[in-house]
RNA sequence: GGAGGGGUGGCCGAGUGGUCAAUGGCAGCAGACUGUAAAUCUGCCCUCUACGAGUUCGAAGGUUCAAAUCCUUCCCCCUCCA
């Protein structure tokens, strides 16, 4: 480990100093002089898991974008064949196996999140620039045809078990008295032959990562100068936790994904709006692209003026994620119901037959319905502690019922759970 | 293959025949206080057609008036031995 004092010259290194984007570099000086003297080429490596990217994913990707920015090439390796092994970092269960067809899915839902934040060889806006392209690449590529007794011959003697066995992904998980299958063990080893594979074809010289890839990195690092004789470079990013020293990137309701379909912009927004006093400015360096004056200006507000720089945080990073029509829309969204009190438009909505409202429904039934409770169970007991309701009047009867009569001057119902959460009802006939 | 230990609600972790829908901690939700912050305090925290009912303690059977707790078989994990 090295600490990361040394003064940097190339912009990019720079950048991701003052941002606070350094965690560890294998050899800074060395990477410096690199990025001063030519185009350098970077990978950045996800394993398709899921079918969304959540906020903790986005660093090291905003790293890159930064990293194109200053002129060099980024690349997205898609893990297809490590995402089904499982990388046992940080877990104590092993991944359950994907299908190659879920594997496949996600790897294209996930790939639609880089073009927004990468500039692509096969995105339009690409046309004209000579700025150097991302491209992605699939590991399955390399790694399915790789034969098992020449990969042995060739490459497996220089993977040091006793080098393997002391990395904090696999100690930790030997110490807690957690299998690690032999399957798993093999991810550190594959990944580090993923960097050596684009070093020969891609002459790619860096990757950057999450503080907790390390380890994999290294093994490419390692591993390539054995066998090139070539240093590569690693670059990691610090995991973000919060000040209050929780994991980042949850929510109530679970992760804060990227993707509309699974978080929309406006709870994205109100995710942002709601960070903690003492986060904000490390947010707003990392996930902004601000200048930093401007930052060190919003830095400097106090008690509740913090407020307007969250408001700044929530809007740019909305932008970055999910445009500026929807970030603008959310803004306003948020606006209208914390500052003005009223039922916002743009709200959250959902929509209700006209013959079921009439009917009259149940109030904790309403609120299930609306998605801010669980369960029956879990709207009844919102309504029972107080939390509940109903165009801003408390809900006291969890079985009164909700009609037509409900409906306000503009036709809506506003619902909301506790101060935050709000789901405007409208009525299609 | 042999010996021993273990699998409990999102996680950690008590519980070893009834008083157990299961102590406690964390996470989460709501209320109060505030600035849509933090800290703190309070309540909630399996499901449901809900003062009642149903389903939970790796899986399936069994003993018993009664089991997370006892027995049998199976699955999985850990440690040591071969």
């Amino acid at each position: 480990m090295r600490q990361i004092v040394t003064a940097v010259r190339s912009e990019f290194l720079k950048i991701m100093q003052e941002r606070g984007f350094l965690h560890q570099c294998t050899d800074l000086e060395g990477l410096d002089k690199l990025l001063c003297t030519e185009i350098v080429t970077a990978y950045c490596g996800v394993d398709p898991t899921g079918d969304s990217l959540h906020v903790g994913h986005m660093i090291p990707y905003l790293m890159m974008r930064w990293f194109q920015k200053c002129g060099h090439e980024p690349i997205v390796l898609i893990g297809g064949v490590t995402g089904m092994i499982g990388d046992p970092t940080g877990k104590d269960e092993s991944r359950q196996m994907l299908t190659e067809k879920t594997i496949q899915h996600n790897a294209n839902s996930i790939s639609k999140l880089f073009h927004k934040l990468l500039l692509f060889k096969d995105s339009p806006e690409a046309v004209g620039k000579n700025t150097p392209l991302a491209t992605t690449v699939n590991n399955a590529d390399w790694l399915r045809s790789l034969n098992y007794i020449d990969f042995l011959r060739d490459h497996g003697k220089h993977f040091s078990i006793n080098r393997m066995l002391a990395m904090e992904s696999v100690k930790q998980r030997l110490e807690r008295e957690q299998s690690l299958s032999f399957l798993e063990f093999n991810y550190m080893i594959l990944q580090g032959y993923d960097f050596l594979e684009l070093y020969r074809t891609k002459k790619c010289r860096l990757q950057m990562a999450g503080s907790d890839q390390w380890g994999n990195i290294i093994q490419g690092v390692e591993l390539t100068r054995r066998i090139e004789q070539v240093e590569l470079f690693g670059l990691t990013a610090p995991l973000l936790t919060l000040s209050s020293g929780k994991k980042m990137g949850k929510t109530e309701s679970g992760a804060v994904w990227l993707d509309a379909d699974k978080l929309s912009p406006y709870d994205f927004y109100q995710f942002w709006r709601n960070t903690e006093d003492s986060d904000v400015g490390r947010f707003l360096r990392i996930f902004t692209e601000l200048p930093i004056f401007e930052i060190e200006k919003l830095e400097k507000l106090k008690g509740s003026e913090i407020n307007e720089a969250k408001k700044v945080l929530a809007y740019e990073v909305t932008k970055l994620c999910h445009g500026e029509t929807n970030a603008v829309r959310a803004r306003l969204a948020a606006r209208e119901t914390f500052e003005e009190g009223m039922a916002s438009r743009s709200l959250p909505t959902i929509t209700l037959p006209r013959a079921k409202l009439a009917a009259g429904i149940p109030a904790f039934a309403l609120f299930k319905d609306a998605g801010l409770a669980a369960s029956g169970g879990e709207a009844r007991r919102l309504i029972a502690g107080g939390g509940a309701r109903i165009n801003d009047e408390k809900v006291s009867d969890e079985q009164q019922m909700i009609s037509i009569a409900h409906l306000s001057s503009d036709k809506t119902i506003k619902l909301s759970a506790g101060k935050k959460k709000h789901v405007l009802v409208t009525i299609i006939e």
